[in-house]
DNA sequence: CGCTGAAACGGACTGTAGTCCGTATCTTGT
DNA sequence: ACAAGATACGGACTACAGTCCGTTTCAGCG
């Protein structure tokens, strides 16, 4: 791996990438005793043994840490969809493609729910998470023949994608909050309506 | 107006609602000098003359204070899809319903999204809002014939009026974001997603 | 009118995100 | 190896959401 870049594109300094590293290697562990909502900044700084202020030097804010906690994630799921065997990866059908896609990007939000709700805030470089998403919907939509604002149609498709974690984040409290569907039946409706806008003609 | 109800459903004191209303005006107020992100609970509880703990005695937090704020909006928009004059009120064929509330509600979203962004977090009460989008979209669903999945169409049709303020909400720094399609892309977007959907057979 | 219990009030207190700046450390050029 | 400048570090400091509990005020009743 290339050395990691600093604020202005030159390479960091050797103690800041280790502490960069120190740092996130402290909060995969802390995350497993406390959880996403119970790790505090102060906490982190101490269990490493470095400064607050480092802290927030490295990351920017506490969702900044959160999106440096999911990039590798991310980064995964990203090659998975370009380079990865179909049905997800490039070789099949576009629509059968578009299915995939939805089925494990629902998995996906699920399964790192925790950190995504900790991530929402703007992080601290470019390139929102998401962009990949509604990129990659764009290209497949497309790539399948249909029609229209393709845009406008990707935003919306990756919305419904996403609403179940935003339906996570919001209303979770110790009541009995109502709760999405669950993933099989939005996995279900993502196919059934990925057909629907895919055959239309 | 009846009186407000309180926690367990007795009338509240005179002096408890007298002090909510003095709040909410007060908060109005403050919003037009330093708009919802910059509106602390502390500003709130001096400008009203109030003590601090009454503000979160009212509101429970300060999402629940945004969420009372947007009520009223939100209780006119209901009113309008629910008894209001056609396409948006009942006598309009149910796709064109669709078509209307779906520009209406993205206006809605777009005009409150300073708001919205600061009511977020769970409220004090039931009934999240989006719920009576929800139903509505629901219902609106199975007038035009739809099949499928309706409960799960609904959600992922909510999800698509909603995108723009969760992108609004998550991008917004001093710094060029990409940002959402315009509004008149998303709602021609919009009503060629729910001819899509309703057209297929 | 005064009593009494329940509800509301006030403001000090706590925990945490994020900032600031003086000090320490690293890197590069000579 | 050393000097100089740039970068990083540390931890006290600020601002704000939310809590707690002693005190005050309200509303019904004899």
């Amino acid at each position: 791996m290339l050395a990691r870049l600093g604020e202005g594109g030159l390479p960091a300094r050797a103690d800041a990438s280790r502490n960069r590293e120190l740092l996130l290697c402290t909060a995969r562990r802390l995350l497993d005793e406390v959880g996403p909502q119970g790790l505090s900044m102060d906490a982190l700084a101490e269990a490493a043994g470095l400064g607050k202020g480092t802290v927030f030097r490295r990351f920017g804010s506490r969702a900044g840490l959160f999106a440096a906690l999911l990039d590798e994630h991310e980064r995964e799921f990203q090659g998975a969809c370009l380079a990865g065997p179909p049905p997800l990866g490039p070789g099949a059908d576009p629509v059968e493609r578009l299915v995939a896609f939805g089925h494990e990007r629902l998995r996906f939000t699920a399964r790192l729910a925790g950190l995504l709700r900790e991530a929402r805030a703007r992080a601290t470089a470019s390139g929102a998470p998401g962009d990949f998403s509604r990129l990659h919907l764009r290209v497949l939509l497309q790539a399948a023949g249909v029609g229209g604002d393709g845009e406008v149609l990707a935003f919306q498709l990756h919305a419904a994608l996403e609403a179940p974690l935003r339906h996570h984040l919001e209303g979770d409290g110790p009541d009995g909050s109502p709760g999405a569907p669950p993933l099989d039946r939005l996995a279900a409706g993502w196919g059934d309506l990925v057909h629907r806008i895919a055959d239309h003609r």
